[in-house]
DNA sequence: TCAGATCAACCGCCAC
DNA sequence: GTGGCGGTTGATCTGA
C-alpha cells in the first residue's frame, strides 16, 4: 500500500479509488438486476408464468454447469486413477 | 403469451426470446462480478485487508440512521448478557 | 417479549437461556464437523482420494436433490397448464 | 485402500461404508440446524430481533481482542474515506 | 500462505 | 404484512 505521508500510514486517495471502482461495477450490476426484473415483468404482462420462467431459466443454467462439472468429475477420477488404472 | 392451442407457432419463438433476453443479461452480472472480485484482489495485491474493505463498501450501502438503530439493538442483547459473559 | 422489570425493558434470562440453547446446538454440530474431518482423514489414511471422495459425497446429494426437484418442477408446470393445458 | 486391481471386492463395502459414515453425519447436521433455525423462530415469536441476536451469538464467537482489532481496520478505511463521504 | 471449493447467512421476490 | 424460497454474497475449510 502506498503511503503517501498522511496521518494514518493510508494512500487515502488509492482507498478512495478502489472503493469508487467497486461501487460503481455494483451499481451497474443493480442496474442490470433491474432489467432482469423488467423483463420478467414485460413475460408477465404476455401472458407466462413468471415462476415457471424462473425454473425454466434456473434449470437451463444448472445443465450447463452440470456439463462442465461432469467433465471435471472424469478429470478428477482419471487422475485419481493416476491416469489409467 | 401469443398462443395456446397452437403452441407449435409463434409463442415458442417468444419465449426463446424471452429466456435468451434473460439469460444474456445475467450473463453480464456474472461477468461484472468477476470485475469486482478483480478489483478485491487488486486492492489486496495493494496491502489492503479485503474484508475490511468489504464491511466499508456495505456500510456506505446502509445510510447511517439505520445502521445506528441496528447497533442499539445489538448493544442492549450484548449488555443484557453481561458483555459477552 | 416478557418484560421482567429490568432495566431496558428485556428479559434478560429469556434471551440468555435463548443465546445459550443456540450455542449448545451449534457446539454439537461443530463436534460433528470435526467427526466429518475425521472420517475424511482416515480414508486418506486408507489410501483414499479425498477431493474424489467429496465429489462422490457431493454428487449423491445432488442426485437425492435433483430428484425431489423434479417432481416440483412437474407440479409447478402442471398447476402452471391449469391441470392439463 | 484394501485392494486396487480387485476392484470387484472388499474395498468396494469399505467405501461404502465410508460414504454411508458421512452422509449420516452430514444428516445430523442437517438436521440440528434446523433445530436452530427453530429456536431463532421462536425468539421471533417471542419478539426478538433475529437479526440482531445472530449478530449477538457471532459476536460472542470471536474473542474480544481479534474483533478490537478488525474494528480498527474497518474504522480506519471508514475515517480515510471522510466517515462515508 | 494463498487460491479454490464448500457451506452458511443475507436479501430480494412472491404468494398467501 | 408475513413467511417461504431462490439467488447472491460472504465466511470457512481444504489442499497446494
Amino acid at each position: 500500500m502506498a503511503d503517501i505521508g498522511d496521518n494514518s500510514g493510508l494512500a487515502v486517495a488509492e482507498l478512495r479509488q478502489i472503493v469508487e471502482r467497486i461501487e460503481r461495477l455494483e451499481d451497474e450490476i443493480a442496474n442490470q438486476r433491474l432489467d432482469v426484473k423488467e423483463v420478467y415483468a414485460e413475460a408477465k404482462g404476455l401472458g407466462y408464468d413468471t415462476k415457471a420462467l424462473r425454473k425454466v431459466v434456473a434449470m437451463r443454467k444448472k445443465d450447463a454447469q452440470k456439463l462442465a462439472e461432469e467433465q471435471e468429475v472424469i478429470d478428477l477420477y482419471a487422475s485419481a486413477l493416476g491416469v489409467f488404472g
